[in-house]
DNA sequence: GAGTGGTCTAGACCACGGT
DNA sequence: CCGTGGTCTAGACCACTCG
């Protein structure tokens, strides 16, 4: 009688601690406080440290905290939302949304960059590198792929490598006239070259976003875009502004 | 002399054997083939088994394995493209798209949802469940919120609860003229009750979408649809028939 | 019951950031 | 230099699936 059915289905320990943390950062930390460290924290849980990063790693993932090497544990800010542009919208913005073009260069696509452009694996294509920026702090690393032959003033572009020869290709790629847009968006980690551009470490979660730019003739280039997962949101349309907190977006019925 | 600079810049263990495995994939085994066990591979690469399993963790998140407890850790196929459908489409559709309503109920939202629909937190609000399978696979968990205000019929569905109260809810719903649509995605982990319609573990990676139905006046309805991340890319225009290979679609220039 | 992946422990050492 | 988080080990036990 006395006996009240405690854990007749055992929750992980890295998952109840995580719900007790969850619900101490809505209550005694605020934005950018900084946690005590791993050790002390599992101390004070009963736990070993591996169970206690468990629990922290899924907070990140949901960007309720930032662990930094070095420095410590800090509470996140909500997530920013970052729009990534209806179906439909237009060719790769230049300065607008904090994009910063870093570099291009020409050389061979990977097979799955040729399938989606849908031309020869062997034919040489143009690659700029950007970075995408909001509030101060990188929110993408993107390459964007354009095929020589779709941009006929390409092959005379003859500016230095640097930000100012991304410029001139993306310059030349709006020369045409796009018929519009294809987009999709899953789940990634960070190579180790986004990393650095993310300053993030490799293997960090990502939301690859993959656009097609269509013209009459086909594809015209293809843009393979790398946000930061733990603290960007992205958006289609205007959601931008609502704020939303990632754990008590959805509910039991 | 003879001494060759290795790991210079030492590569965690799991990093490198990750790279290994990705590789072995690809031209060993085929999708659906079952890996050797993880205490095998540990064994095989020299390794303890914390450190195998952070690498087989990352080819997980990034769609390459599956796991999965007391049967074994298979190759995933690649991705499904899952259609979100681009801004402005329509309301929820019934059969289409692989939506299968499950239930319907009344309650109070959460602060979020709430502030999502503009509403006053204490109002009662209509909460639809719906789950979207894709040939044979469960992709999706959703909850569509409704205000009770924003469709005059709902207070009059008399409809058990089930299915054919979440079909109710929803014909009254597409009887408002619709807007447009607003819509955002964020990296997420499963809540224990997603997690068991998409068939995976509490915590497992998903991709949140949220919707908001917008209409004259103003928003009609909120959709948060979970995804599994680990099997979905999801596709907003055409996107959907291209295979892209998870591992290279992005490339050094 | 045998075999699988999932959880957990108690240590150790390393890489990085600030002082 | 110290303190932080990041990596790694060698175990142990549990929960699940399937024959």
């Amino acid at each position: 009688m006395g006996t009240t059915q405690l854990e007749s289905v055992p929750e992980p320990k890295y998952w109840h601690l995580k719900t007790v943390l969850s619900e101490a950062l809505d209550q005694d930390f605020a934005v950018g406080e900084i946690l005590p460290n791993e050790r002390e924290l599992a101390a004070r849980f009963g736990v070993a440290r591996a169970t206690l990063r468990q629990a922290l790693e899924q907070l990140e993932l949901e960007g309720r905290l930032q662990r930094r090497r070095g420095v410590g544990t800090t509470v996140a800010p909500p997530r920013l939302g970052v729009a990534v542009g209806g179906t439909g919208r237009g060719w790769p913005s230049e300065a607008g949304e904090g994009w910063q073009p870093v570099d291009a260069a020409e050389g061979l696509p990977t097979p799955a960059v040729a399938r989606l452009l849908g031309v020869d694996p062997q034919s040489r294509i143009h690659t700029v590198r950007r970075t995408r920026v909001t509030q101060g702090q990188p929110v993408a690393a993107e390459l964007l792929h354009v095929p020589g032959g779709s941009v006929p003033g390409l092959s005379a572009i003859d500016a230095p490598a640097g930000p100012a020869r991304a410029r001139a290709v993306l310059r030349e790629l709006r020369r045409l006239e796009l018929d519009g847009q294809d987009r999709s968006v899953e789940l990634g980690s960070a190579r180790a070259d986004d990393a650095k551009e993310l300053d993030r470490l490799p293997g960090a979660p990502v939301l690859v976003v993959t656009t097609r730019y269509l013209t009459a003739d086909g594809t015209a280039a293809v843009s393979v875009a790398t946000y930061r997962a733990d603290t960007c949101r992205l958006t289609f349309g205007d959601l931008g502004d609502v704020q939303i907190h990632p754990d008590d977006t959805r509910q039991a019925s």
